[in-house]
DNA sequence: CGGGATCCGATGCGATACTG
DNA sequence: CAGTATCGCATCGGATCCCG
């Protein structure tokens, strides 16, 4: 395919013309846009990322994710669970214990995740130095 | 693995420490969280999404994706820009005519952003019957 | 058409204090 | 320990106007 045309495919959820050739929803409002608007999130993301085949404590996860604060956390982790994505255990003990675990269904998308996560390591140096290109040309344009 | 310990791996950058023994860093201003935080950005992935094999037009894209701004759009395509990601043409015509296509860096992208999608596609009922579950357990709690 | 500049309101998010 | 509740600001992002 060329370039875009006016029946070229919109964000974000495609499904089936008439004709059976792949439309897409563009409505903003689409199921599909609102979940990937809460997986896509800042804080989510990581929180899934580190869950991987670990069960955590919730101070455990507040100490390995640097800058998040305990009320993200907890939002975070509430959104999740929610989702599906993530099961909290409650252990009936003084001090409370809670426990946090992706569930199958975490399980899967942390395959995808995992692989944004390791497309960005393999990456950094490649945008870095795209970085330094391109403020290095606008800086000389000024000049 | 069955619970984290202390020397357990923790967001966000792994590298290797003086045993050869992955660990993570876990530095906020860690270059691999900045760069997950643009690409895992809002307007980002669906930007990435549609520009697959497509060279497209700044109103184009825009009305492709519902809800975006024009000053948001702008923005983005510049952040994507700056990061080596998509490219951007000026055709030195009148009426302007800019296009914008993904780079090799960014088609990459593109292939992991797309399993996001479409894990999100495929899942879409599974969360929306876990959310269903989880508010009216919720609302149980309440009565 | 493809933006840049400005204004300004919503809300994301941190800080703090309190609780079972 | 694992939260909840409240406050307040700072950033995000929409609306509008202007321009080459």
């Amino acid at each position: 395919m060329e370039e875009g045309t006016s029946n070229s495919p919109s964000y974000c959820c495609r499904t089936e013309d008439d004709y059976g050739v792949l439309q897409w929803d563009t409505r903003e409002d689409c199921e599909v846009r609102q979940i990937l608007d809460r997986i896509a999130d800042k804080w989510s993301l990581l929180v899934i990322a580190l869950l991987d085949r670990h069960t955590m404590r919730f101070t455990q996860l507040r100490r390995e994710i640097d800058g998040i604060s305990q009320r993200m956390l907890t939002t975070t982790l509430r959104q999740l669970e929610r989702d599906g994505l993530v099961r909290r255990t409650v252990h009936p003990v003084v001090p409370p214990r809670v426990d946090y675990a992706l569930t199958p269904l975490g399980g899967s998308l942390h395959k995808t995740i995992q692989a944004l996560v390791d497309w960005t390591e393999e990456h950094q140096s490649e945008i870095a130095a795209a970085r330094t290109r391109y403020d290095h040309e606008a800086r000389e344009k000024i000049n």
